[in-house]
DNA sequence: TGTATGCATCTTGCATACAATCACGGTGCA
DNA sequence: TGCACCGTGATTGTATGCAAGATGCATACA
């Protein structure tokens, strides 16, 4: 392998995206983005389409690129979509997977559990990205991977509000998830797909969960909610 | 609008491989097509990029660009996969279409049954792309429309085939899809998911039906065969 | 005859320079 | 005061020249 300075600013754009190290609809400035990177503006603009047709950022016409916004509509549409696409890769995946790709997806899992282990929110993420990426190259349709990886990134983006567990109940519930991986290895392993299935689903619902109770988190206690007007009313 | 020779090249090369004017497979020389659109190779190289993002070709380090090969795998996802997605765009569509997103799909459907009265195969198969296409941006999914797209890629370079009807049966074929077509126009309009998906599945069964037939067609008569093996065998 | 190696040629990748377009602020006029 | 117009700076889009890598052929050797 050779780390040429384009790839290595392709992967790290993608890792800033998905870590919302760059928020979404952050504008990226051509200019700048190839000074950093220390390539010129050709290469640079080969990564921004590569990465537009990814679907990491947005291009418009003289108006340069975009990070991906996350609007409400993009939301409602997520939740809408994701459970079918991922059962379905889930079960093509256990039908089709090979002992290589079983074998990388256990690496992951590996430093997955040790980002867990250290508490490291943001490596958990990028981790558990590969990991649900791995599954889809093993389902080796290409029909469904474009829609898996744009599902994916806004999956991670979302996800790193949570993988940085504040309370003890959301650091059960990554312990949780990452007991799911394992079942999910040894299910693809042992090629059931109906079981891959229901884990998958499984785990779909433990991840909604968690961001469904961050967009609509308990209320705080009226009193609290009282004083704090008082406060602000200058 | 103003038809810049980038966006002109772009939209022409995309037409030409849905035509299989440029079969899967076939490598594309930046220079000579830099040249015939009158462009230099920096955006032509862009608009390569971008058709890889789409899945019309497939690049690769210092190798160029190739259009999208259609091998046997491909041909086994792709009917594997095509319902799924066909049918979820259907119900996501007749329940999210605006009536301009409607006003478009008749004139295309109006172009189609030109098309399909001129008996011209390459204009139908064309319009009956941007016509699902269309159904595509309907349902307003940006997570299922890059599957969507990518599926209609190879349905097309597939149909080019059937739309060039040698029998009677095969012109009733493509007359009976049109008609499915209007059907499908008064589902979304009447905002009817439920039919817009029967239409879709029968849309699909009709196209499948006449694909397998294409595939695995009658045997010749069993004397042919061993006269052209006769021939064949120095 | 089959295979390996080195060179010539062609193709792609990158950087720089230039052109076109857009955003913004200022100015003039109603 | 409000709006329209126009210039200027910043940013993106395009072209060209050169460098690096790959392909194919000829030659030499086993």
């Amino acid at each position: 392998m050779k780390p040429t300075p384009k790839l290595q600013c392709l992967h790290d754009l993608r890792r800033r995206i998905l870590a919302t190290e760059i928020a979404p609809g952050t504008d990226l400035d051509e200019t700048a983005l190839s000074e950093a990177y220390g390539v010129s503006r050709t290469p640079l603009r080969e990564v921004l389409q590569r990465l537009a047709g990814e679907g990491y950022v947005e291009l418009s016409e003289n108006r340069g690129a975009k990070v991906a916004s996350m609007d409400l509509g993009t939301l409602r549409t997520f939740f809408q979509t994701a459970p079918l696409i991922y059962s379905s890769v889930a079960r093509l995946a256990a039908g089709n997977r090979t002992t290589a790709q079983l074998d990388s997806l256990k690496d992951v899992q590996f430093s997955f559990a040790a980002a867990v282990g250290a508490n490291d929110g943001g490596e958990m993420a990028l981790r558990n990205h590969r990991f649900h990426e791995l599954i889809g190259e093993m389902a080796g349709n290409a029909y469904l991977t474009p829609s898996l990886n744009r599902l994916l990134i806004d999956h991670t983006r979302l996800g790193q509000v949570f993988y940085r567990p504040a309370s003890v109940a959301e650091s059960l519930a990554v312990r949780r998830a990452s007991e799911q991986h394992d079942a999910m290895i040894a299910a693809l392993e042992a090629g059931e797909s109906g079981v891959m299935v229901e884990l998958t689903l499984d785990h779909w619902t433990l991840s909604r969960d968690r961001m469904e109770r961050f967009v609509r988190p308990d209320p705080l206690p009226i009193d609290v909610i009282q004083l704090s007007e008082k406060r602000n009313a200058v």
